[in-house]
DNA sequence: TCAAAAGTGTTCGCTATACACCCATGG
DNA sequence: CCATGGGTGTATAGCGAACACTTTTGA
């Protein structure tokens, strides 16, 4: 059913019933300290063009979508092998005005710091995800879907730890995960928290210049988190 | 880009690109008292004829893929508007061996006593989880990825619910909590954690014959639920 | 009358939550 | 010297987990 032909004209591919294209779209995260950010890119064409909208691009006939979710990402922020979670396809027979078109979205978390694009003077930006502009198709909705798979995630996985500098303080973490989760945690009882699951490794440093007084840096303890999620260990926030 | 053309021959339509088909693949859940199941169709054609498969079909171009797989759940079972959750998509280039294809793959939960298909002398059949044989294409593989996501999202919505009949006996719940998660309840801790969630509403009726003490019969309550998620409330399991 | 299934508590320990105190630093 | 931020501790309430007693019914 449904035989490829190459047809005579050339540089067309022609099947027996209507496909429609597939995209990659991605969601890419970072965390700035204080705030959870967005990069997006400015459209140059139409349509909407000028409106912001998500990194993204067509599915390769050879590669699997997360292979081509990569390849996005790393022509947009130059990192690879990101994290990166499929999340979910959207296709919505018009959402996209020229032909039919799903995607399938993935959301990355990446470290701000690491990323080379996404300066100013440049077609990307990173946008506080109280700032973003509407965006072009539905790529609003995606959004709104990427921070909600990843408020559930967060329940399972320590996904916030790949958004954090190598080095972070508590408050930082604490920052992150309020943003991430939407709600304020008390400050001494997550400091508590963190030292009861002892994920956290402390290191010699202290920082924070420019405050009033120094904080210690600490370190995700992949090793310790993989050991105790092997006891059968269930991650609460 | 990639204009959509008729070609002169009829019945082909052309890309400039080449485009993957696209289906919608459905994990159809049931729960018959004591296992999960899942509904699996015979496949009558190569590849992999005779082979035992997940329900689903092509997507059309003027349908999103939850009416798709709505519509092949309503071939398949005869049931109408059932809860649906699209959990991923399966991009593998060579998943299937004849053509690029791209699955998007949905969980359903039914319930058995509702579905007229299924039955044996037919191409479709019931399979207990830990009964399943090897699948057609990926399937094996998109079946154990519908369990991880269901045992994810019981800990956010009350799903099992959906699998279970109008009404049930708190043993039925219990079994359906366990065989969802994998893990065994104290049946006198599950009572008290239902009664104190207030999810429940008790029914006048009573039953289990065949078994030796009569067991109170119990419904979903789903105006309770939905009061106590607005007060901000996490169920736990 | 006994075993098996089902309704209903009780107790204990741990964790979430609320809250307090001390130290360091810059103005 | 005091306001601010940061490290650390304590008390209480509520939930999870382990466990006991009673009732009903079929063999």
């Amino acid at each position: 059913m449904d035989e490829l032909n190459k047809s005579e004209e050339g540089k067309k591919y022609c099947y027996k019933y209507p496909h429609p294209s597939v995209t990659t779209d991605c969601v890419i995260f970072g965390f700035d300290g204080a705030k959870l950010r967005v990069l997006l890119v400015q459209r140059g064409v139409e349509p909407y063009k000028g409106r912001w909208a998500l990194p993204g691009g067509f599915l390769k006939m050879d590669e699997c979508a997360e292979d081509g979710a990569l390849r996005e990402l790393q022509e947009e922020t130059g990192l690879e092998g990101a994290y990166i979670r499929q999340f979910h396809t959207f296709t919505a027979p018009e959402r996209d005005p020229r032909e039919r078109v799903i995607t399938i979205a993935y959301y990355a978390l990446v470290r701000m710091q690491e990323v080379k694009g996404g300066d100013d003077a440049d077609d990307a930006r990173w946008f506080a995800l109280d700032e973003v502009p509407q965006l072009a198709f539905d790529h609003d909705q995606i959004l709104r879907k990427a921070e909600q798979t990843l408020r559930q995630q967060i329940h399972f996985e320590p996904v916030g730890f790949e958004l954090l500098p190598e080095q972070f303080t508590i408050k930082e973490l604490q920052n992150l995960y309020e943003a991430i989760l939407g709600i304020r945690f008390d400050r001494r009882n997550f400091y508590n928290k963190m030292k009861r699951l002892e994920m956290l490794e402390q290191l010699d440093g202290t920082v924070n210049p420019s405050q009033k007084k120094e904080a210690f840096l600490f370190r995700f303890n992949k090793a310790k988190y993989e050991e105790l999620k092997q006891k059968g260990f269930r991650l609460e926030f």
